[in-house]
DNA sequence: CCAGTCATGTAAGATGTTACATGATTCC
DNA sequence: GGAATCATGTAACATCTTACATGACTGG
């Protein structure tokens, strides 16, 4: 069901066709709630269904005449601001890295090392991401984010943008904080000898 | 896949019935990577079909007459040792908490001050939780963990008891890391004025 | 002429969630 | 007498993943 709050969110920038939904999808929305096209077309279908979006297929428009233009309606914004006002649940964790770091006893020390420089290469790529994000914030350079602002009066422009913002910093600082676990990570490993029968 | 893999690591500690394995699932490798009983049952028949785990039915046990003991087989052994061989795959981020904060310009305060709210209550929980499993680690009170250590020599349990802390540790980081975002995001609230229209 | 982008999915399978069933025994 | 614990699931549904299909048009 939170794909479809992601969807309403993203529309809530102006009317897109599937298509540009998707890609755009993939490069903001989607970093923080990830789904494939498998899903994002089916579900704006479905959306159509409930009201939440209004459809229609554009003219002179994509190779296989097919292009569908989505719009968010009042019943959209409705739902997305409904949903804003429910408490969040939080799903129960499952958190392959720690889990592995918890029976570490199982794997070898260079196997200890490389899942630990993975956690490393990961959270830094998701760093890198969000500190672009953040720059396309600042310098209003990213095309939906500013289409977004726009849609707003220009008195809560900056208040978007600061959660926004906000949000991408939490990222960032949890990031930053797997980062500096698995580096202590990696001095455990040397510090307790591998064991002879491993 | 994963959750195979809990079990395999949970059965480490030595045999037991299917209903002991689903409790103290809940209690220690369920923080980690969370699964209900009508996944863990069926998941030890299959894993039984193929060889991993030893199921035997226990006579005089339960209620019904049909409680299953299961042991983790050499086999079974050797698929968690390949396992922690592998490079860890990272899930790509599903994170409703910091979706909403990113478009909390769809929000009463209200509702945005009891999400941030709700957010530290819920990783105040966890380090709770987290503390608690350190202490059952320094203490050695923990009855599963208490039977891991015994299964491995001796050299190698203060190690292993090492990296089961420091999985626990990278856990409460993270959920301070979270708890201080959530605080930093009340204060935005209160800086910026609730916008007329909404 | 070939790779990539445009554009929208279907299909099959794996995994996860939620609710419920069963009935004896033990504790208060 | 009634609630909780023991013990093991089934069933239905929702969601997610992975792979693939289609075919025109665009840039090099």
């Amino acid at each position: 069901m939170t794909l479809r709050y992601a969807l309403l969110a993203m529309l809530s920038a102006g009317p897109m066709t599937g298509y540009e939904i998707s890609r755009r999808f993939q490069s903001t929305v989607g970093f923080l709630w990830h789904a494939p096209d498998s899903q994002i077309y089916p579900e704006l279908r479905k959306m159509e269904d409930d009201g939440l979006v209004a459809g229609e297929d554009e003219v002179g428009g994509g190779p296989r005449g097919t292009k569908r233009r989505y719009e968010i309606t009042d019943a959209g914004i409705r739902a997305l601001r409904e949903w804003m006002e429910t408490t969040p649940r939080y799903a129960p964790d499952r958190d392959t890295a720690h889990l592995r770091a918890a029976y570490f006893e199982w794997a070898t020390p260079e196997a200890s090392r490389r899942a630990l420089e993975a956690h490393i290469a990961h959270f830094s790529a998701l760093i890198v991401q969000w500190e672009k994000q953040i720059y396309e914030i600042d310098e209003r350079v990213n095309d939906v984010l500013v289409r977004r602002l726009e849609h707003l009066p220009p008195a809560e422009r900056s208040r978007a943008a600061a959660f926004k913002r906000f949000s991408d910093e939490g990222l960032i600082a949890r990031a930053e904080t797997g980062i500096a676990w698995a580096r202590r990570g990696l001095r455990l490993v040397e510090l307790y000898p591998a064991p002879a029968g491993a």
